[in-house]
DNA sequence: TGTACATCAGTGAACGCGCGTTCACTGATGTAC
DNA sequence: TGTACATCAGTGAACGCGCGTTCACTGATGTAC
């Protein structure tokens, strides 16, 4: 194996990557330095090569965790020039994406424990939030109190998708979906 | 010390009590026997006589927190024989029960961490999620989506107070309950 | 009513395990001559 | 171009600490006679 500082860049973009993914999936709390470090092909002891701690790195891959979620929605808004808000409602609200805690949304994964985190991790939660908030409010024409109601939409969102997760009832989670879509929806047409 | 059967009982209430407040202040992982005994004024090696693990415990103490948040609730429907809608949102949004950690609402305080816990759990939170449509239904008349609504309603509450505890900016909190709040209201006036 | 004894709530020390962190060591990298 | 050496990414064992859990023991309770 090699020791190259090319090398040793890809190691900690690896390790980066896992406690993302990790993140994302389990939360915060469930980031092993030994099982992370498996993951990213190498062994506890390598982990203070890359990171002051344990805390340090969390930091930066809850940063990375927001990156990953908010791909779909990047991505969406640069195949289509203005989606409605329908369409990026949607996006957040199908049952798959709440069910994937792989790539799904990072504030949803996070929204709930932020209130025990560092505040470095509560910044990003807000940063992440403040930028969906603007693409919310892009497809929502340019009334001044597009922001506002972006607000309360993303809010809203977050809610249900973490309220759908923490049921263990199938149904009910459907229903909040689906309710709180139709709720964003009648809101949204009220004030158009 | 007395160590009557009915010392016992008082015990094991303290031990519950103090460990639903801990839930509510720091979540389900933050529970820490030895502290929880303390709290109780006992020492931790009692704990085993009063429960067969801590994650038995804990089921037995998501529960009592979800109870204790709900008070509020239940002295605003045993004091005014039907509040408004407002009224109703007023105690969940209301930024000093947001804050308030100790009291505060249960699912608001689990809904994050929820999707970790065990099916039993989930299946409290989604008790205390269905009791709490039912009430906000009540306010809303006898229309047959009440519950559809409340059900939106209520999933926009715990998004809001939830991610206004998430992030650390106490300007984009107040934002976010006040424009959660004003969703609300839209939504409701647009269906009366 | 009083005495002897079984029960059992609570104590406090100890155990085991997981996990973050440290450190002496290895061996490939890459620079100096 | 080749050789010698300093650097440093990664290894793997060990440490320390917190925490859930166990257990032998204590002393008050409450029942049997």
């Amino acid at each position: 194996m090699g020791h190259s500082q090319a090398e040793k860049a890809a190691s900690r973009e690896r390790i980066l990557d896992a406690a993302a993914r990790q993140i994302n999936e389990g939360g915060l709390d469930s980031v092993a330095v030994a099982e992370l470090m498996q993951n990213a092909g190498l062994t506890k002891g390598a982990f203070y090569g890359h990171f002051e701690s344990r805390d340090a790195m969390i930091e930066e891959a809850a940063r990375r965790a927001m990156e990953r979620g908010q791909s779909k929605l990047v991505r969406l808004f640069s195949d289509n020039d203005s989606p409605s808000l329908e369409q990026v409602v949607d996006v957040w609200l199908d049952p798959s994406h709440v069910q994937d805690f792989t790539t799904g949304c990072g504030i949803c994964a996070l929204a709930g424990e932020a209130r025990f985190a560092s505040p470095e991790v509560k910044q990003v939660v807000a940063e992440q939030f403040n930028w969906s908030v603007r693409q919310i409010a892009r497809t929502m024409g340019a009334d001044e109190s597009a922001a506002a109601r972006a607000t309360a939409i993303l809010t809203a969102i977050i809610g249900a998708v973490s309220m759908s997760r923490a049921v263990g009832d199938a149904a009910l989670a459907r229903d909040i979906l689906a309710n709180t879509k139709a709720m964003i929806l009648r809101t949204h047409d009220a004030s158009a």
